[in-house]
DNA sequence: TTGGAAAACTAACGAGTGTTAGTTAGTTTT
DNA sequence: AAAACTAACTAACACTCGTTAGTTTTCCAA
């Protein structure tokens, strides 16, 4: 492990606990045993610990529900595996899915901007599937937008809850959501 | 409508927009056309603005669910009800609502152990409705605790979507969102 | 053993933080 | 008329913030 990549895990624990706001460069420093400044050796700065956090995450999901685009081709299959990366994904690394999450506001306006647009993208690749759905006939005839929301509301929760040493693992939780979101989807 | 008020809903707006931490009493200040000092004629302090927020919210939500239990007695009709009251408290003030859901985390440690308690109880509330639903034989086997955190989802995030001029009215919201999570939960 | 990059350090800058003290003008109550 | 209250003000305190400049130490390849 580099310094460099200490230094953001150690940041984005510290983030996660306390809020990008209240975690000061010294906060970090300390954490890793070295001074403020001589985190510039490392990085360029404090917003970039959360520029490359919600970007990478952003990466890993986009190539995530390409990857259920590319594989299946029926909207409950597509729903189901796509549920099961998006929670991959965000149990992974909880303290990055809480910046990614809850702390991408305090992004630059410019790099908030380019954000938006690609969870806006995503949340859309989520939207076709329900259309699709529909389309087939297995899905009953809901507001795609406002499932699409309800959907993703559940998903992104699951951070706040999910404890890597509780009883409940990534792969469990990914079924029951699928099954409680489809059940609530699928006719009959 | 006091001065006081005035503030109070100047202060929620800000801290809506730019978050808790990042406005500072000189924001609110300025936007009421005063000095940060003339402030604390009207507040204790910066706090007092989260902590009359969070907790007055937890109450307004507290009577409804109990005031729910007190006139209906079936599970989905419970939960219907409990569904619209609190999609109510909500979209009543967004301002108050992105606090009360967001920045309830920054509050000191002792009053913010009195504010997870008492969301803890609210929980609780819709858990044994939940629970009721299965002993009715109305509702699946579903794992209660996962299944309330994954409504309560759904409900908080409403506040990250909803806008008042919008095509979508706080009732309609609820009735979709009580047919999406029930017919998910009901046999059949 | 030594040259040089990498990585740490100290010190400081300029701005911003919540809050308190002390004061003043205007209004209300006694 | 005197006293008290309200709500604003200016000034300042005691910090903390992210970041930069300049310097010293560490450590590895030649």
């Amino acid at each position: 492990m580099t310094r460099r990549q200490e230094i953001m895990g150690t940041a984005l624990g510290l983030m996660r606990k306390k809020g990008y706001l209240n975690t000061s460069m010294r906060d970090i420093a300390g954490s890793v045993n070295m001074e403020a400044a001589s985190l510039y050796n490392h990085i360029k700065g404090k917003e970039e610990i959360l520029i490359d956090t919600c970007f990478g995450l952003a990466e890993t999901l986009e190539i995530g529900i390409k990857e259920v685009n590319d594989i299946y081709f029926n909207a409950a299959e597509k729903l189901s595996m796509a549920i099961h990366s998006h929670i991959k994904a965000l149990t992974q690394d909880l303290n990055a899915s809480h910046l990614f999450v809850h702390e991408w506001r305090h992004l630059s306006d410019d790099k908030r901007a380019q954000f938006i647009e690609r969870r806006d993208l995503y949340e859309k690749e989520f939207r076709d599937i329900v259309i699709l759905g529909f389309e087939e006939g297995e899905f009953k005839d809901v507001d795609p937008k406002f499932a699409t929301l309800t959907i993703l509301a559940s998903l992104n929760w699951v951070g706040e809850w999910y404890r890597p040493q509780g009883e409940m693992q990534p792969k469990e939780i990914a079924e029951k959501l699928t099954h409680f979101i489809l059940s609530g989807l699928q006719k009959n």
